[in-house]
DNA sequence: CGCGCAGTTGACGTGCTTCAACCGCCGTGG
DNA sequence: CCACGGCGGTTGAAGCACGTCAACTGCGCG
């Protein structure tokens, strides 16, 4: 069983509760407000919605009414090319918003689309900056995820520095990272995207995805068989990974 | 003159301009404030502060006590390797904010740099997030700002798709965008950042960076003297960019 | 005037892409 | 139940874009 699976299955038989019984709690926007102002952000989230796999959340040129928190599964952004390929932009995981490029010209830059049966909380825009001024708490959580949204783009940014090795050691690390912080084992991780979407976000060709992986594997760095990953050599990720990983 | 000295000028000579008299007004922090709300802003930023070439403005793992506007000048971000290089993340001109990643944590994560003799103005954060929480439409566009450099970041994360040519494109397409928006000519820049610079920011080589702006001017899609760029075939440009320019 | 750094240009090596073939898992239908 | 097709993934061979190394230029500054 895997870290996402897992997540799912936690998620799905939690549909019902409340942001302060969410597992999530601490990763969200939530974080740090107390009874009365988590009451009133309870009430202008519409949960329980679920996207089935391959289902959009949202498209480029849709008008930004929502923001979307990750409960469960995952999702991947993108933008398409003049010849129609997806250029992937990033991954979000439970506990992560997503949407937040949109603000600043009220359309969706990007597509969101779910890589496996999830769940989102949507978060009605307006009525989340109307709560913001009034409960300081919430304004300052909300721009801490953006903060830190931005600190792990730039990140990303970095990426185009670096070998195929080291971007893939960046990734594997990103997602190890992340998933440890939502409580699941950083030494295992089940992929839910594909190699060529892994290649797409990675600025490489999915032979050289491929590849590094196998020299991964015949190195005792990590076991990979198809989409689950078993790291044996943390260390050595992190050495890849230029010890400058991203946590989010 | 080239359009960044042209922005010193104008900005030297107004130091002391409040917000509602700067010329960059409709790109900074106090956008769509109203006299009141306008002046109790004013009120904390302290303006005035110059930053010489080579001057830092923060180093990374600074303590994040202000974020700042750029008032004239330009600035770079970086990060160091491990073996001391720098890896830049971005280029900040006139209008823009620096330090936005570092609320998350509180502390700076890139170091930035000025690249001329340059001109801040300094807003102490708390003192902001405060008057946030008071003035809505301060609140709407410190997220506004924010979400936009989010898809600046992202579309900077293209990048890594794309190639050399496509690279330097991008970049000199979104310099021209953003110098449009200040006012000034798109056609003709002054690069205030070296090859070097250039070279870290979009993952290439420095003598890559050379070649293709000889390519280009070979071309005659822009006439290149070292750090003067002349646009001659903005069409061609914007193609080679992938029509998917970033304006900021 | 001359040193030094920024930038350019050339020759060569290589890491990644491209093209192509192949493998193995999984779902479908006979 | 097995045969078959298709897709996701792996592996090999060859080409090329970009990096590296090195030499050279020219502008700026002391």
């Amino acid at each position: 069983m895997s870290g996402l699976e897992s997540v799912n299955q936690i998620d799905i038989s939690s549909l019902k509760v409340a942001c302060k019984d969410c597992n999530l709690y601490q990763l969200c926007l939530p974080l740090g407000l107390e009874n009365d102002d988590l009451e009133r952000l309870d009430s202008i989230i519409k949960r329980r919605r679920p996207v089935k796999r391959h289902a959009y959340l949202y498209q480029a040129g849709d008008a930004m009414r929502s923001i979307y928190a990750v409960r469960s599964g995952s999702f991947k952004s993108f933008t398409l090319t003049d010849d129609g390929t997806e250029q992937i932009t990033g991954f979000s995981l439970p506990g992560e918003l997503i949407g937040l490029d949109a603000i600043s010209t009220g359309q969706h830059i990007s597509t969101s689309k779910a890589l496996e049966m999830s769940h989102v909380c949507e978060i009605p825009f307006e009525k989340l900056e109307e709560l913001s001024s009034v409960i300081p708490g919430l304004q300052r959580q909300l721009l801490r995820i953006m903060s830190k949204e931005i600190a792990h783009d730039q990140s990303a940014i970095l990426l185009s520095k670096k070998s195929a090795e080291e971007r893939l050691a960046c990734f594997i690390m990103s997602l190890a990272n992340r998933f440890e912080a939502r409580g699941f084992s950083s030494r295992e991780i089940h992929l839910t995207m594909s190699r060529v979407e892994i290649a797409s976000y990675l600025g490489l060709a999915v032979e050289t995805v491929s590849r590094v992986f196998s020299r991964f594997q015949q190195d005792g760095i990590m076991s990979v068989n198809r989409r689950a990953i078993e790291i044996k050599d943390m260390d050595e990720v992190h050495n890849l990974a230029g010890a400058k990983p991203s946590s989010r």
